[in-house]
DNA sequence: CTCTTCCCATAGCGACCGCTATGTAATTAG
DNA sequence: CTAATTACATAGCGGTCGCTATGGGAAGAG
């Protein structure tokens, strides 16, 4: 029988030699370059040396490439969830989620500092059949958010805040597209400015709500 | 001083044996692996593999795979103008060429007996150094479309069929993120139908056209 | 200290990558 | 016919892929 797995910041001490290297800035090196250049076009060897540990390490610590992969994008996640969550710290009606999500994006694709465009929009939209199971978790975490924004617009159209004829799904989903094609446009190097353009264009396909003068 | 290359169809008879396959259905064969599985993740020997030829016949023909996927990448818009091209038989107006694109790609992104979703939007979206030029060619041709359709808005405005506070360029890009972003639905899965959905949700984010009353 | 556990560095596994040298067959030019 | 030219099939090049065996050193448990 095997003993039980616990996550390794929460076991007190354990026996044997520790990690000589920060986990969570190897970690945090290997998401961006995975973000820049995508899942199987990203070498080990890439990694190992972005992250400035050699390979046996980067199997200790992190199982293997795959694995490794799916834990940047949990890490990206977390951290796009961390800087802004609009999709989680309830906004007042779905369109102002819409709009927060949409101006979220455009932020998010265009740092400084980071590589352009969306991880999960990017690293694996094609790809052979090896990396499917890859493919099927990024395409799970895109399903997640349609399905997020999509329950919030029927909630809306139940309190009557949205028109009753809104066809929730589509409306969900095109602006889900819309943040598909942002990531594009950012990593065809579009600026920020012009992102947010686009939003406020986009956001021109959401219905007017109704009750304006309720809260104000 | 090297002769004078001409397209091998046009040459009348050339000296030495003659390819024993044929050309347009082996390259039409790659053009399907590459839209299924992106440029880096094919490999050579998959594409002999679908194209029914082996790997030095490939590079008689074809060059190399560079050289082929970009022959593919034309033959594709051939392909897809050749079935309905919205921007170059002009259409009425903007809007109406918007329209025409969208439910255009609603369509070619979801045809049964083809891979989903397109190969420019989705077939080196990130990868490595090593395929810049692919990547510059995709994204030069997306640029392509864009500034058409940024045109036609341009025009639009101009002639006052579409309002003097229009953002032409913003307009523009919103509308080929929307495509941008239903390739990646319809890879994820989208039916036809729910992508026409979102194309009606879509073209509510479109001024609605001035001088209704003129040609009807 | 010893014993055990685990990480590190070197080195390299088999498989696949894009691509090609080589010898032979097929076709045209003269 | 011969000579020239080109495509074919086999086989394999050097390089990189994801991954790991191995030996030794660093840490905790007793």
């Amino acid at each position: 029988m095997k003993t039980m797995k616990l996550a390794p910041t929460l076991i007190a001490k354990r026996p044997g030699r520790p990690l000589s290297f920060d986990r969570e800035k190897a970690l945090r090196a290997a998401m961006v370059l995975f973000w820049r250049t995508g899942y199987e076009t990203t070498s080990v060897a890439d990694l190992t040396e972005a992250m400035g540990i050699t390979a046996p390490s980067l199997y200790t610590a992190f199982q293997d490439k795959e694995t490794l992969f799916l834990e940047c994008v949990q890490k990206y996640i977390d951290l796009a969830e961390q800087t802004d969550s609009p999709l989680v710290t309830e906004p007042a009606s779905a369109r102002e989620a819409a709009q927060m999500l949409l101006e979220f994006s455009a932020r998010w694709f265009t740092q400084p500092d980071a590589p352009a465009g969306c991880l999960v929009a990017s690293a694996a939209s094609s790809g052979s059949s090896s990396s499917e199971r890859v493919r099927a978790a990024l395409k799970k975490v895109r399903k997640g958010s349609q399905k997020a924004l999509r329950k919030k617009v029927e909630q809306d159209i139940r309190t009557g805040s949205l028109p009753e004829t809104t066809n929730a799904r589509a409306l969900a989903l095109m602006t889900l597209a819309v943040v598909q094609g942002m990531s594009t446009l950012a990593r065809d190097g579009a600026s920020r400015s012009s992102l947010f353009e686009l939003v406020t264009v986009a956001m021109a396909a959401w219905p007017k709500s109704r009750l304006p003068l309720n809260a104000r």
